[in-house]
DNA sequence: TGTACATCAGTGAACGCGCGTTCACTGATGTAC
DNA sequence: TGTACATCAGTGAACGCGCGTTCACTGATGTAC
């Protein structure tokens, strides 16, 4: 979306634009914020009210919401999850609200984790010496005290959960899934499970 | 990448260009095959040099050649992965090509099975009826004659690969992954090993 | 072997368009006395 | 309460730019006799 169409869907000119922003690069920026904060508040509601709930049921009902949003919103998610804008560089502003949504993730493995309503994942992860090392800025970012495995596997899912949206978000399953909601749900179920939440 | 672009790259004038293709719409569909092509092929070749070794670091190899093209290769990643190009739809020519790579790592699934190499997951997948129903197009197009626990972990599978590569070029694991490569490599084990790839 | 002509690959100027950005402006709203 | 002035939100014309596309053209290569 350029300057001049999001000028055009507010019915404004699109010098009016600069009264409120220094330049098309702040506008994205602000943007990318507004956007990242919304998604993050929409799946941190969906678990507050799940509170109390099977670990795994959470996990797929943040899920879900997270597709939904992204449905509702696909413009908005392309920002975010899609394609750079050549020659726009996110600022250091984009990078907190951006973790909104993980950490709202992370934290169903986390309360689950505190019930004691998580074990090992059924498989065991692969994780070596340098991956154990280079997921530490991760670690301290979510704050998620659990061991490598379940570190590597948090990793998977939320990699799955975002592979798979993108996937059906930019048409790569057009033709070979019918029901991508069922899909999608399906997916998630399984990748709680992996995740070794109970329900 | 514009026309004017590409027509910059390869030293000639814009409207040279028309000489070999009718519009830029045929241009990037010509592009998006290619593309598909290349990385196809990149991955069948690195999976006929492997052809004997165990299934999980066939699968890993496979991985791993796959990401090295899309390092190599950003632009034609972004164009068949990315954000879809407003205006442009690709037409069905460009299917074919596009499970290319899919179909050779399914290969990697299939070669094990028929060595007894591959059982089931050790975790259990979560298919619904309507998923079953839904995947029947997908197993039709890659022709894998599986359990539907396997075909969704096959699936699950892919969408984490490329959701992790996506992550990785997109920006999104700047500053909370310091070894992508690494990372890459331990996240294709564990699935290959989800997906009951014996080693 | 030499000449005449057709084919072919590519040029470069021009078009209309949407973009980001600027700038002088307008007219409504708020504040001071 | 009424008047004068400052502030503010937004306008609209203009700019230079890169885009996709067109069109008449040029000059090299190939073919016919």
């Amino acid at each position: 979306m350029s300057l001049r169409a999001i000028a055009r869907e507010l019915g404004m000119a699109s010098s009016a634009i600069y009264r409120y922003f220094a330049s098309r690069e702040d506008l994205l920026t602000a943007l990318i914020i507004e956007a990242y904060d919304d998604l993050g508040a929409r799946t941190e509601a969906v678990l507050e009210a799940s509170v109390g709930q099977a670990p795994r049921q959470r996990w797929v009902g943040a899920a879900m919401a997270i597709r939904t949003w992204a449905l509702d919103h696909p413009h908005d998610y392309a920002l975010l999850y899609g394609t750079p804008i050549p020659g726009y560089a996110a600022p250091d502003d984009t990078v907190v609200p951006g973790t909104r949504v993980s950490l709202a993730l992370v934290s169903v493995v986390r309360d689950a984790a505190a019930a004691g309503r998580s074990g090992p994942p059924p498989g065991s992860a692969q994780v070596s010496a340098a991956t154990s090392r280079s997921m530490i800025p991760l670690r301290d970012a979510i704050d998620l005290d659990v061991s490598d495995d379940v570190l590597l596997f948090v990793l998977l899912a939320w990699t799955q959960l975002f592979g798979l949206l993108t996937f059906e978000l930019f048409g790569q399953t057009k033709g070979f899934v019918d029901d991508d909601e069922q899909l999608f749900r399906d997916a998630a179920t399984t990748m709680a499970e992996q995740l070794g939440l109970g329900d």
